[in-house]
DNA sequence: CAGTGAGCGAGCTTCCGCTTGACTT
């Protein structure tokens, strides 16, 4: 399958834009020099060395794939850099901000990137005219001010343009480059407010920290909140009590088909089964009864494909259905974007994976809708499906989507790697199905009366598939479910029918508590909220595993002591920054500042003055807690048999003897007994770089040599005394294992997979 | 699915948001 070659859609390049050059534009621009005025630039080059290659164009974006499609599609006269983000920056050393003034930032050079500014001034001096194409967002545009201001200083000054474009097509290229304009002083300014803000908290709670609980901790306005979100959540689950409550199943046969259904109706009303007592009351009333068929209702309801990925689905979509970690999704994503080799050429699969947006290209509707008319005709839609995106978005790339449709999973097969093949084929499944028909559900809902119970059966199974037919390895559980996989047993039944009754079967069931974050999750609440962008979201969780903040087990993200302390400390000494509405308020505040509405220095002064203020508060006031970080053991020091403590060191956590620095005796957390010599210790080890799975093996190595890569719980196996596990698969969720090989004990307890609408 | 082993503590740390490689400190 998949013939068609996929070059054959692709515009050929070259042709783009041709009378650019000095296209009509407000002489207003203090950056245009005096000779480029008016006509073209022709007769710009008077006679200098007998050089007879016309000067070019440079095009600045930021990011060097793109760069080198772009070139592709703008002719030779065009040369593309790319700046990898931002260059300029406030140093990271010093807080580099004027408080006592105006909060004018001290901007620097990155470090690394000196070069590559080198690089495009040299580019620069060659050319005719700069177009400067960073991204068409809030941070593009002081990408774009910063470098300006850097090609400025040098002597010899180029005329220099702001183009955007919000999707890498040749005719939005094109379009681009004959649309200059200058570069929005507001929206620079509103980037600044965004940094010099960010600055100003972090680096003042931080050092807080520093002094109050320890060394290199960090605090800030995304991270912070998203810790205390963690840290609120596992509240809760701690608290909850669940509630016993039961329920009552009926087994019915018709003919060959066996199915169940679940008391719905007693004696005319809902029933509240009181324990398992209550169930047998009501078993007692029914049993010899007839069942016979009463009302049998049939809906019918569509559904609709769900809009291409922006980063934040993918990324709940890749953690719920692959199991990656945002941070895995994004690597893989970065490796499908700048492109695998395909053949002898290297392709870039997908569209750029940093995105807000669910916007797709008129090229690439055109072309999926080819490719659904070719291999789907019955469900293509007559015109195109829209999704509108978020209106909080900054919409500068399209949605995330394959590049060349006609590159179906499974043609690639043998040029991917087992990961990049899923992700890509979620990507791929997600986009196709988008612009698919909607499938078409039927739900029968049967009510079985047996004496004056009524019990009810459902079941649902396809009516049209719709966007179905592509859609696999992203199918939800519901989705699935909705397929009629356990529907297709219940036989179709009609009013006034009997049934046989094969058995009654009380069930005993809890309440559910809230679950644990997992990076999915997180992630859709910082979205929800506004904490956060598409390219931090993987960070900030890095960042809070990183300090130790919260640990992540099975999947699911859970605060330590330490991580706690400091939710509790900002929490309470810094309400209103440590919330999730302080960043919608910035946001209403940057808003106002590109609009001009207010300047950036009064929206950080109103910020600033009542902050700092309690920051030396707290500074001054605060107990310390420094100390009481370490954890009490009763785990007694070999060497000298004072007590150990628990401490948090660079290596992560570990124990240490309290006769310190007497006794400067250290040892690893033990998290279990080793069971093949008895004596030695399970504890957690990495590779020697530090990367690397974490594992566990015994503490006596190398006279023992006995590893696992299975967390230990903390117990021991009823059966057979070996220390129990955690595992985790997609069948059972979270559940203990035993770690002896020869035993067969297994503990499920509760599912704690997948739960909620994940994407 | 395969993957494997030290030392750590009283110090110069930290933010968020753009973007990818990597000169050595």
């Amino acid at each position: 399958m998949a013939e068609r070659t996929a070059q054959s859609k692709r515009p050929a390049s070259a042709g783009a834009a041709d009378e650019q050059t000095s296209s009509s534009k407000p002489a207003a621009a203090p950056t245009t020099v005096p000779k480029a005025k008016t006509s073209a630039k022709a007769k710009a080059k008077p006679k200098p060395k007998a050089k007879e290659k016309p000067k070019g164009i440079l095009v600045v974006v930021e990011s060097p794939a793109k760069a080198k499609t772009i070139e592709k599609y703008l002719g030779s006269k065009y040369t593309v850099l790319a700046s990898m983000g931002h260059l300029i920056d406030l140093p990271k050393s010093r807080i580099g901000i004027d408080v006592e003034g105006d909060f004018e930032p001290e901007y620097l050079t990155i470090r690394g990137k000196a070069k590559l500014l080198k690089e495009l001034q040299k580019a620069a001096k060659k050319s005719s005219l700069v177009l400067l194409a960073s991204d068409n967002d809030r941070e593009g545009e002081a990408i774009s001010y910063h470098i300006r201001k850097a090609l400025l200083s040098k002597e010899a000054s180029v005329p220099m343009e702001r183009i955007v474009f919000n999707e890498i097509t040749p005719q939005a290229i094109r379009d681009a480059v004959k649309n200059p304009r200058e570069i929005d002083e507001t929206k620079v300014n509103a980037q600044k407010a965004r940094r010099v803000l960010d600055r100003l908290v972090g680096y003042n709670l931080s050092p807080l920290l520093w002094k109050k609980v320890k060394n290199g901790l960090s605090a800030g306005r995304v991270q912070s909140v998203a810790l205390r979100l963690i840290c609120d959540r596992e509240k809760e689950v701690e608290t909850f009590l669940p509630e016993e409550y039961w329920s009552l199943e009926a087994d019915f046969r018709k003919g060959r088909g066996a199915f169940s259904g679940e008391l719905v109706l007693f004696r005319g009303a809902k029933p509240e089964l009181k324990g398992e007592a209550g169930a047998s009351e009501v078993i007692a009333a029914v049993e010899g009864k007839k069942a016979v068929v009463g009302e049998v209702r049939e809906t019918e309801r569509s559904m609709k494909p769900k809009p291409p990925f922006t980063t934040s689905k993918l990324q709940q979509t890749a953690a719920n259905r692959l199991g990656y970690t945002s941070k895995k999704t994004m690597q893989i994503a970065q490796q499908l974007y700048e492109g695998v080799n395909v053949g002898s050429t290297r392709i870039g699969l997908i569209t750029y994976m940093r995105t807000d947006s669910t916007r797709i290209s008129e090229t690439a509707i055109a072309e999926v809708r080819g490719y659904i008319g070719e291999k789907y005709p019955a469900e293509l839609p007559e015109s195109p499906n829209v999704y509108v995106t978020d209106g909080k978005a900054q919409d500068a790339h399209e949605a995330i989507r394959p590049t060349i449709v006609a590159y179906d999973p499974d043609s690639l097969k043998d040029h991917l790697t087992r990961d990049q093949l899923r992700l890509y084929a979620l990507v791929w499944e997600r986009f196709v199905a988008s612009q698919m028909t909607g499938a078409k559900i039927r739900s029968t809902s049967s009510d079985i009366v047996v004496g004056d119970a009524t019990f009810r059966v459902g079941s649902s199974h396809i009516v049209e598939q719709g966007f179905y037919k592509v859609v696999k390895l992203g199918a939800s559980k519901e989705d699935r479910a909705s397929g009629g996989a356990e529907g297709g047993s219940v036989p179709e039944l009609r009013p006034g029918e009997d049934l046989k009754i094969e058995r009654f079967r009380p069930e005993q069931h809890f309440t559910q508590g809230p679950s644990r974050f997992t990076d999915a999750s997180i992630i859709r609440a910082m979205e929800e909220q506004g904490i956060g962008r598409p390219s931090t979201y993987a960070p900030t969780i890095s960042v809070l595993l990183e300090r130790y903040y919260v640990t992540r087990e099975n999947r699911q993200l859970a605060p330590t002591t330490l991580g706690r302390m400091i939710s509790d400390i900002l929490v309470e000494s810094f309400p209103q920054v440590v919330n999730v509405s302080f960043t919608a308020g910035m946001e209403a505040g940057l808003d106002e500042v590109e609009d001009a509405k207010t300047d950036w220095v009064r929206m950080i002064r109103t910020f600033y003055s009542p902050f700092k203020l309690r920051v030396d508060e707290v500074m001054e006031k605060l107990q310390s807690y420094r100390g009481r970080l370490d954890e009490p053991t009763d785990i007694v020091c070999d060497k000298c048999g004072r007590p150990m403590v628990k401490k948090l060191g660079r290596f992560g956590f570990f124990l240490a003897c309290t006769g310190f620095p007497e006794c400067r005796n250290t040892r690893s957390i033990p998290l279990a007994k080793c069971p093949r010599c008895g004596t030695g210790d399970i504890v957690a080890r990495r590779r020697a770089n530090g990367r690397g799975r974490e594992f566990y093996g015994c503490s006596r190595y190398p006279d023992c040599d006995f590893i696992t890569y299975s967390k230990p719980t903390g117990s021991n196996c009823p059966k057979c005394g070996w220390f129990l596990v955690e595992k985790y698969d997609k069948k059972s969720g979270s559940h203990k294992a035993c770690i002896n090989p020869d035993c067969d004990y297994l503990h499920t307890h509760e599912e704690e997979g997948e739960r909620g609408p994940e994407d």
